[in-house]
DNA sequence: AATGCATATATTTTGTAAATTATTTTTTAT
DNA sequence: ATAAAAAATAATTTACAAAATATATGCATT
């Protein structure tokens, strides 16, 4: 009866409470909003939702089981600080999990599962990519980017596949660092380039080709993450 | 089926109640004590175990982010029942990181951040499944098959990697059958070769032959599981 | 007087029981 | 036989109680 009392805003819909505040937390973390190391109290968020703390409980367990938090036995929940060591090991297995998807997209397209011209949506993201740098806020540019990458592993059609690369995502959104504009121009150049030759290799349908550019990209773009890391400190 | 008391309190120094229930249900669920797609009723599992809910309920919610049952919105917690395809998708991407695996541990032997000797204990774990494979259960017989590849895999020296392969493991241990101990014999026979194989290609330092012997060795293991899988129905 | 240890207190996490809400099944009426 | 309504069942949420840890305070010792 007294149903509908609280104002926990975004759809609701037929989702739990618990769910609800999983995600509206998940975007808190990524927009930033919270310092990194920063402890979260299951207390003040449930007051901040005007809800109880068990729902906020099962959410901050389920972000930490997701990688997005880090959960120590009796000592609460912290926003994720990764260290260089973790990048590099994540840069690590992300390369590994997007050669496995090029594999396979490759193998597709050969015995005709994945129609060609799938791949013109990758065109189009980097495309995309290149302009309107200028005019987006810090969460989009890193978002355009993620999708090139997250397209791939979605036309591998291996949904275990996508679901632990999202995981992996997840681990390093703390980490994420407000790089400058200049800097960023002239990485938007490079990664371009490099996503073309990406595409090139899967419309190729040649594997190796493929290899050869995903280990340059990911070589290069750990080397980034890794400067922007210690840029911040 | 004995209504009898568990001991939960058994080693549980510095665990909360829910990571107790949590490890108790993996390893019933592990030893095959549900039925495939059984629901799992938190009520009598509480009961069960002589606790309340709440514990239980964070227990199955932490098994499902595990992988281990899966949880439909109000609809309770159920023994994941994989499919052929999700099986495929799983030999998959454990394929790939099993590939990384091998990479970094040939270039750590290559820089000499890993002793050599260390291989030694994949020798002993192949030759501990070749014997005494007569009078062993069947979670035995798993766990050693598991150990090898898994020793692999921390011989990598990436956490992050480690936990996204333990994470690969949970998803199909409902699927896990029990196969008649002449399939297992001869079973064990190739598999001891196959691991032979590996062994050697990272022994050898040489990635291409470490690179056909687990793709052939991955290849062999999914045929198997899927018979497996059919055989059940 | 300063430092280290021990105890007490306050804060936070974890667990319980009960109430609420959603879903499924059964019953009843058309 | 079908559909609607009510009852039963079970998941979710709340409020409250307990257990555990960190922090602060005081006393003793050097």
């Amino acid at each position: 009866m007294t149903a509908g009392a609280f104002s926990l805003e975004s759809g609701a819909l037929g989702k739990t409470l618990g769910e609800s505040v999983r995600s509206h937390l998940a975007g808190l973390i990524i927009r930033g909003e919270f310092k990194e190391g920063e402890r979260l109290y299951p207390e003040q968020i449930a007051a901040r939702f005007g809800v109880s703390i068990t729902p906020v409980r099962e959410a901050l367990m389920q972000l930490a089981a997701e990688g997005f938090i880090e959960s120590v036995q009796r000592r609460g929940f912290h926003v994720r600080i990764p260290t260089a060591d973790q990048i590099r090991n994540v840069w690590q297995v992300r390369q590994s999990l997007e050669l496995c998807a090029g594999e396979q997209v490759i193998k597709r397209l050969k015995e005709g599962t994945l129609d060609p011209h799938a791949l013109d949506r990758l065109d189009a993201l980097q495309k995309a990519q290149l302009k309107n740098t200028s005019h987006m806020d810090h969460a989009t540019k890193l978002e355009l980017n993620g999708s090139f990458h997250t397209t791939i592993i979605e036309f591998a059609g291996n949904p275990i596949l996508a679901s632990m690369y999202r995981s992996l995502q997840h681990k390093v959104v703390g980490g994420l660092v407000q790089s400058g504009l200049d800097t960023w121009r002239s990485r938007v150049e490079k990664e371009g380039q490099e996503h073309k030759a990406i595409i090139d290799g899967l419309r190729n349908q040649d594997y190796a080709a493929y290899d050869s550019s995903v280990r340059t990209h990911i070589a290069r773009s750990l080397d980034d993450a890794l400067r922007d890391l210690a840029t911040r400190q």
